[in-house]
DNA sequence: AAGTCTTGTTCATATATGCGAACACTGGTT
DNA sequence: AACCAGTGTTCGCATATATGAACAAGACTT
């Protein structure tokens, strides 16, 4: 999930300064030299030359003393650049704004990376309970309807043998998962019950604009508002939602 | 506005790094190698170093080939995680959905940036000719409505001494961009009749939660959409928006 | 108020990177 | 089929960075 210095021969200040960005994205929060130093294991004083020219650059900030370090606002950019440059994102913004409407729950656009699914899009929904997702956040794909999704459309899944566990729910097992896809491709949608996080399930379908497909959208809910019936009717709305999605996309590529 | 090499001493490599995932940002789309060399102006060989590094770490992505480079996934949280750390665009969150509504026209909130001022926030109207400007983006201070509610704030702004030209209303003399400080003070809001985009004007006013103001909000509008009342309406709409954000901050700060 | 601990900062040198030039590929042209 | 122009890729040496250890500056304890 994290990309170690060891594993990647390179330009080694280029690493440094990307996992250093990646480290405050994260965490977000304000942290000193010795706190950072202690996270990403580098020496202190590389580390502050490395510091010291983010800062100059404004890519991290200080605090009024200079011994406190944050994001910076030019980091701002580079994140939109990445949505606003993608056509299936752009493309599936209204039907994301549907969805959210049609279930009035919260609705997610998601794409699989490695082991991860990064998180695109989202809608929270209005209610005062509700899952929220920052846009870039990676999540381990085997906790996920919106990885499971995307793992179940692969004809050979490539699974991690130490599947992290989220919550008590989380499926484990390399196996069991594999058992799990295969109920996912008979069923048509894959769901996550409170697996990724407790009290939330989670409704998912891949979209197949190409085999094995990238990106997947999902609708969360907090447990306590699901029952059989909102249940069907949830599933039933996902599924429209990939038909429009497709079907737009569909007339891009075709005009 | 940008951090070019020579003015700054520093890790080279994390220079490098941060321009190039800059260059991406702006740009957005792909570029060869030589496409970038010619636009940074760094060896051509050191780029290859340099990108070969990203896109092993996933912040560069490249096309099947391998020759077009572009933003890559794990670049997105960065961007994010500043607006999500920040306590007052938060806790404008509402205000500017208020009065997106209220005018039906796009709404902004940026920050002053040394000469620039940079868009943390945005929502668009919903007609169809709208002004649309990506979160992250920064812009000329001196041709905005945000960046002249911002400087009039300012006791003694500091201004370019070159002023550039984004339209042919743009005031791009020192003296004459004093005068309309001065007329922003007095008016209580600063105004841009197509300064920055021919066809757009702005309404901006600073938030006064810290003096000088580092923060505005903005009201932005096509020309052919603008009249006398419906300036009036959107200039006190725009007061009563400020009004609402001041007061929130002081609830927060004093609860 | 001296001592001790923690954290930020500087420095000299081993080490990794940056660089230009040479090489390899590709697609188009004669 | 050979040539050419443009581009991506590799290589060895000059140069810049990375590093541990030493130093400085506070903060807290006794």
């Amino acid at each position: 999930m994290d990309a170690s210095e060891g594993t990647a021969p390179g330009v080694k200040s280029a690493t440094r300064t990307v996992a250093l960005l990646d480290f405050f994205a994260r965490q977000g929060g304000m942290y000193s030299l010795t706190e950072i130093q202690q996270e990403l294991g580098y020496p202190k004083s590389s580390l502050y030359a490395l510091l010291r020219t983010l800062v100059q650059l404004g890519w991290v900030e200080t605090d009024p003393t200079g011994t406190l370090y944050r994001i910076g606002m030019r980091a701002l950019l580079v994140g939109a650049s990445y949505i606003d440059g993608d056509p299936v994102v752009g493309m599936a913004h209204e039907t994301l704004d549907w969805l959210a409407e049609a279930t009035g729950e919260t609705v997610h656009f998601g794409r699989l990376d490695d082991y991860d699914v990064v998180y695109l899009s989202s809608r929270p929904s209005r209610h005062n309970l509700r899952p929220v997702i920052r846009v870039g956040r990676r999540v381990a794909a085997h906790s996920t309807s919106l990885g499971k999704a995307l793992l179940a459309d692969r004809p050979d899944p490539v699974l991690r043998d130490d599947l992290e566990r989220q919550t008590e729910h989380t499926i484990t097992e390399p196996d069991e998962l594999r058992a799990e896809l295969r109920r996912v491709r008979d069923r048509g949608h894959a769901v996550d019950r409170e697996e990724n996080t407790p009290g939330v399930c989670c409704f998912g379908v891949a979209l197949r604009l190409r085999r094995p497909a990238r990106d997947a959208i999902s609708v969360s809910i907090p447990a306590i508002r699901l029952d059989d019936a909102r249940e069907r009717e949830i599933s039933a709305l996902l599924l429209q939602a990939r038909e429009r999605i497709e079907y737009s996309a569909y007339h891009l590529i075709h005009p």
